[in-house]
DNA sequence: TATTGTTATACTCTATAACTATA
DNA sequence: TATAGTTATAGAGTATAACAATA
């Protein structure tokens, strides 16, 4: 059996890899200084969008209380908005402002030429089939 | 194109999954509260004991203080050895403590089941493989 | 009684720069 | 002059619990 725990050193290692390379050239595209974590919930939300906080919470994998202290921040910043749903009076519904669009968009560019970059020692088949892997994995249902 | 940008997210989320598993259950095995980090740094150091902490460094892409405070902790705490290295007095040479070494097989354990866990929606040779394109992608050099 | 989200608080992790010592 | 590592400090991210409002 080949070092199983090991995997998740180079999980790690990848992400800390994406976060080198975006990290220095920050200013250039995140205008509203949204950060990473900023950036991984206008991602979230884009891909759902009009999405409740509880997915939200869910997806990103953060304690609802950080999501819910981070959405009130991109909210003042008017990227996104925070509307009471109509079914459920306890849910709030987040979507993304146009500014909070436009900022998404430049975000992506600059994941996809990091990403491009760090996956050039690979084919874009293999690159296809980990996104899948990946895809399989988080599929599985988790409390 | 498939959305690129969003492998990023995809990777975070393996990462929180793998650690959400692992938090609850880190008082069964982190018996000297080393925590995530302390943890990974075990692993890159019997990834490649003896070792000096520039290499260690690197493999862990975090910054170099970081890492030097999180050595001198350890140290303290018996589980690592830290000695100047012959060649080069700058450099510090890093090695685990019996004591390291139980711990580094404790944390291991507990990963190796939360990762076979996660990867159970995938084959063998599905994970072997996402392993070694993770192998690939991380080879390159970066400064 | 359970669920959605908020607030408060403490803690861990990270970034930056200035520094010492050796090469 | 460059490199290995340290120290100091501020800031970002995270965990926990207690809470309010709705279901």
């Amino acid at each position: 059996m080949p070092d199983t725990a090991s995997l998740a050193l180079k999980i790690d290692r990848l992400m800390r890899r994406i976060h080198a390379e975006l990290h220095p050239q920050a200013q250039t595209f995140d205008d509203h200084k949204v950060g990473p974590i900023g950036g991984m919930l206008l991602l979230t939300i884009g891909e759902s969008e009009p999405v409740d906080m509880k997915t939200i919470v869910r997806a990103l994998g953060r304690d609802k209380s950080q999501v819910s202290r981070l959405v009130q921040t991109l909210d003042r910043k008017g990227l996104i908005t925070k509307t009471q749903s109509a079914q459920d009076g306890r849910a709030a519904t987040l979507s993304l402002t146009p500014d909070g669009q436009a900022q998404l968009t430049r975000i992506q560019d600059a994941l996809t030429d990091v990403i491009e970059e760090l996956f050039e020692p690979v084919t874009q088949e293999q690159s296809a089939l980990f996104a899948d892997l990946l895809d399989q994995i988080l599929r599985t249902k988790h409390d």
